[in-house]
DNA sequence: CGCCTTTGACCAGCGC
DNA sequence: GCGCTGGTCAAAGGCG
């Protein structure tokens, strides 16, 4: 009944990806809210009862999430597994690359914040709205499933606030896509930062509006029954503050 | 035949 | 209880 269960997301066109594994399909529903049905898996393999569920997402049809619920209990088919190491090695070979044009050239950032609108108020917090340009410098698109964020003051100013609330706001973008290759991907970030927080940062900006920031960026990669594999990606800039104006 | 989808029926949990 | 939802069963049919 509690069998454990992880998922994952995977950027493909074919609803049927092969992990290795026989699967007979049980079983099909449409669930609400979403465009396409779900499909239910189950090991065809006796005395084994572990089951998946892929779906397409209904936001990002391009991306396909993975549901597995128990453990094998026997071998998979030995061919597929190697094929996945060598698409594993391959990813890897991407990442090396990335890095390496990367400390080739160290004063360009990789990601920097274009612009913050300010959105709206809620009870438990102010809403930003971010545009995040990531560049990618290494040649070859890079597919991205997730990318998560942490949005960080590393201003030098004296101001007490900053050095005991250093981080400002964090979170995941779901499916932001592929990062192009040679190109610069700009990323729509919804951010909310608690009211708290929000108000000291207003009454700490009265005086300059622009602060130093830190953003520290995972670049996760799917990797099919494997799991995931995130890059950490540091980055800073100067980020401006709407004003007090803006509020009222 | 063997093995697989398809598909409506069926069931269990949950909120009202 | 009633209806909605998500998960499963199983009969039927496809296909090599
Ligand atoms: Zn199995």
């Amino acid at each position: 009944m509690k069998n454990p269960r992880f998922s994952f997301r995977t950027k493909s066109d074919a609803d049927i990806l092969d992990d290795g594994y026989r699967w007979r399909k049980y079983g099909q529903k449409s669930v609400k809210n979403s465009l396409y049905p779900r499909s239910y898996y189950r090991c065809t393999q006796h005395m084994c009862n572990v089951k998946k569920q892929v779906q397409r997402l209904s936001k990002e049809t391009s991306i396909v999430e993975t549901t597995y619920e128990g453990i094998h209990n026997h071998p998979s088919d030995e061919k597929v597994v190697e094929e996945k190491a060598s698409v594993i090695s391959s990813l890897l070979d991407k990442a090396k690359g990335f890095f390496a044009e990367k400390l080739a050239n160290i004063p360009t950032p990789e990601a920097t914040v274009d612009d913050v609108d300010f959105k709206g108020v809620t009870r438990d917090g102010v809403d930003y709205h971010a545009k995040v340009s990531v560049k990618n410098p290494y040649s070859q698109s890079i597919p991205i499933c997730q990318i998560s964020y942490i949005l960080k003051s590393a201003t030098r100013s004296s101001s007490l606030f900053f050095l005991l609330v250093p981080t400002i706001a964090s979170g995941t973008i779901p499916d932001p896509g592929s990062l192009v290759g040679s190109g610069t991907t700009v990323l729509d970030v919804p951010v909310k930062v608690a009211y708290s927080i929000a108000v000291s940062l207003m009454k700490d900006m009265c005086t300059d509006w622009d602060i130093d920031y830190q953003l520290d960026i995972g670049l996760t990669f799917d990797i099919p029954v494997v799991g995931d594999i995130t890059i950490p990606v540091s980055t800073q800039g100067e980020i401006k503050l709407p004003s007090l104006r803006d509020f009222f």
